[in-house]
DNA sequence: TATGAATGAGCATTCATTCAT
DNA sequence: AATGAATGAATGCTCATTCAT
């Protein structure tokens, strides 16, 4: 409370810039890709001085980065609630848990790309991406934990096997529509019923093909 | 007819130019991606100056259309040539036009962007997109037509549903190994199985889907 | 009197500041060179902010300049010290003074530009410059008089010559030194025995060639 | 003859252009150094865009080099013909390549430093710089050659600090004239009797010093 | 007195493209 | 048909300095 209260103007000035910056490159970032928006542009939508930028970000990167950080752990702690919820069926887990996850990427379509990226920025220098690496491994753990559950019957290679397709498809669904620009609530009414049904299909697929087996 | 043996020695070095263009870009495209390729580096792999290129195609953009073009064809070609085999049952015909597919995405990785793109490059200048996006759809038409023989009791609407969902488990299978850089032939030879295996679950769902509500 | 009694504490902060602020630059000056600093460094270094550094200093090059004088009054007086000794012969004087000159030279890199310099730092505007070049004309004049002491029988031009040849020896020791990066002791007692020889070499030349022309 | 014939007039433009770019960095690195001197800067004064520069030029320290290497061939030759001039003394072939080695450095300014450093421009890269240095050294070496014979009594010792303090002298007389702003033929008529003087008292000094150990 | 916020000018370099031949 | 010459616009980034408090 005290803390809250002690913020000099300054201070309040310095935060406004800040996420006024880090808004434009989202937004940018968002509609444009990485690699197409320049930091002058950036400067521009937030209204500030390029060399500003740098007085909050190290470089382009590391704001791509705090940009990805923040929502990354909200949906994790989303995805974790979920799971956390004893009254639901392993398939309506997973279903909510993807959902969470397909409105997460579309109304924060620059951080696809990061999250998705197999190798993602930067692997090899340790420190800033490893929080951000942990964390991306911590949600698709989510995904293959409860997908475990509810395939229990199946050996570990076909787990794997059926995890990586499972993702295909949640990753072929993500990548669809990133580059759509209908409006967000109106696109998820959409596709939401259709990611439902996707993982009945993929899940009755998937029993029917180990009771074949079996 | 005329046209065809009139050739001067002339317009057949102007055609060679032209294809050693184009080998070329198609070369270093795939190898590094469409923006990573620069101009004078496709026109020293080609053999010529980087202005000769501007004799040939209005700008990079161009380039990378016209190169879509050809493989796009081949790749059409093969397709019908499978859905026209008799002896294939109508899932057979559906995996092996599926691995077609992923075979030629992930030979062919500069190109996905075009492919696969909802909204292709420059939608907006009617002309050269016309041609591009013709063949895209008569691609993806091939999926859907043997989808629906394999799904014949479905709606309409179901199968508009089931058609889209297995898109994104193939669009999501290409997209996770665009970036990939194990060699092609390796590469495929682990996933392939894969794809089989996604087909296989896709269509027991689907199946099994139909039967439940039925 | 009355003045040095009554500074306020708030004074006598101020003059901290200002002389941690001269502390750090200069050592980050000696240690890096002028150019490679930057003034967020000597503020750092300094512990303020890089704004008060502008409060005491006009500008970077002023902050060199104040920098400057008061290792040179050392030199000064260290250097009048010497020839103060009556026990000392002139070549002794000479030799110890050249030392000292040599030394000094040597532990603060960053200005010898300005003392070697002929033409020093902005020569245009008058004032803070007369002082540096004041303290620098007095130490010049010290080896000046103690070189014509030594080579009394010459004329006048030929001590002139005599004495720049002297400094040209001298000047090209320091800046062949300069950029050095040997720890200074170490590399001091490696090059003073020659700084001697040196001396002895140009005094015996001297006196020979004076004994020549007579 | 042929071949001088056979330029077009694209190519008497191109190395126009290229000796232009040349010129106007010799101006310039000369007048103000290499660091405070900008691409921009450069081509302005060349009267040609920036980016013109880059097709000549890899980039400005490879600008630099170009400038220094032919200058430092023609001196190198100069110097070996001195020294190959049987009716000149050794004394007289010192005072004559040092006469040489003055000039040259007054006339190339900006390349003092790349021939007095005793680190070069990047030492660790080796190709470009290996011809540099390899001339630096033989240059060098010529000084070394001379003054050995001079004072042939002398001891291995003797001899590596006698040539060192003969640099000293030379170098210090370079970069104290480095600055000076006076025309070149005025300052050389001014300062090369000092030089032979000066070389007459360190040889006079070196054999005193040598007899008087003997 | 002191400072954090902010900035304009500047840097070397790259690239797709156009011009003149 | 083909090309070398040339360029403007951009890019990420740094720095000394000024502004507002």
């Amino acid at each position: 409370m005290e803390q809250q209260r002690r913020k000099t103007r300054q201070e309040l000035r310095s935060e406004e810039t800040k996420s006024s910056i880090r808004d434009a490159a989202g937004r940018l970032f968002t509609a444009r890709g990485y690699d197409a928006v320049t930091m002058r542009e950036i400067a521009k939508e937030a209204g500030c001085s390029h060399t500003t930028i740098y007085l909050y970000f190290k470089d382009k990167e590391a704001l791509l980065e705090q940009l990805a950080l923040p929502p990354l752990m909200v949906l994790e702690e989303t995805m974790q609630a979920v799971m956390n919820r004893p009254e639901l069926s392993s398939t309506e887990a997973l279903k909510e848990v993807s959902r969470q996850f397909l409105r997460f990427c579309l109304s924060h379509k620059s951080m696809v790309t990061i999250i998705l990226n197999v190798k993602s920025v930067r692997v090899d220098e340790a420190n800033p991406d490893a929080d951000i690496n942990r964390r991306r491994n911590r949600i698709f753990g989510c995904f293959t934990q409860i997908l475990n559950r509810v395939i229990r019957p199946a050996s570990d290679e076909e787990k794997i096997n059926y995890t990586r397709i499972y993702y295909y498809m949640l990753h072929g669904m993500v990548t669809t529509y990133t580059e759509n620009e209908e409006p967000l609530e109106q696109l998820l009414a959409r596709i939401l019923p259709l990611l439902d049904q996707a993982i009945d299909i993929l899940l009755l697929g998937m029993q029917a093909k180990l009771e074949q087996r079996g």
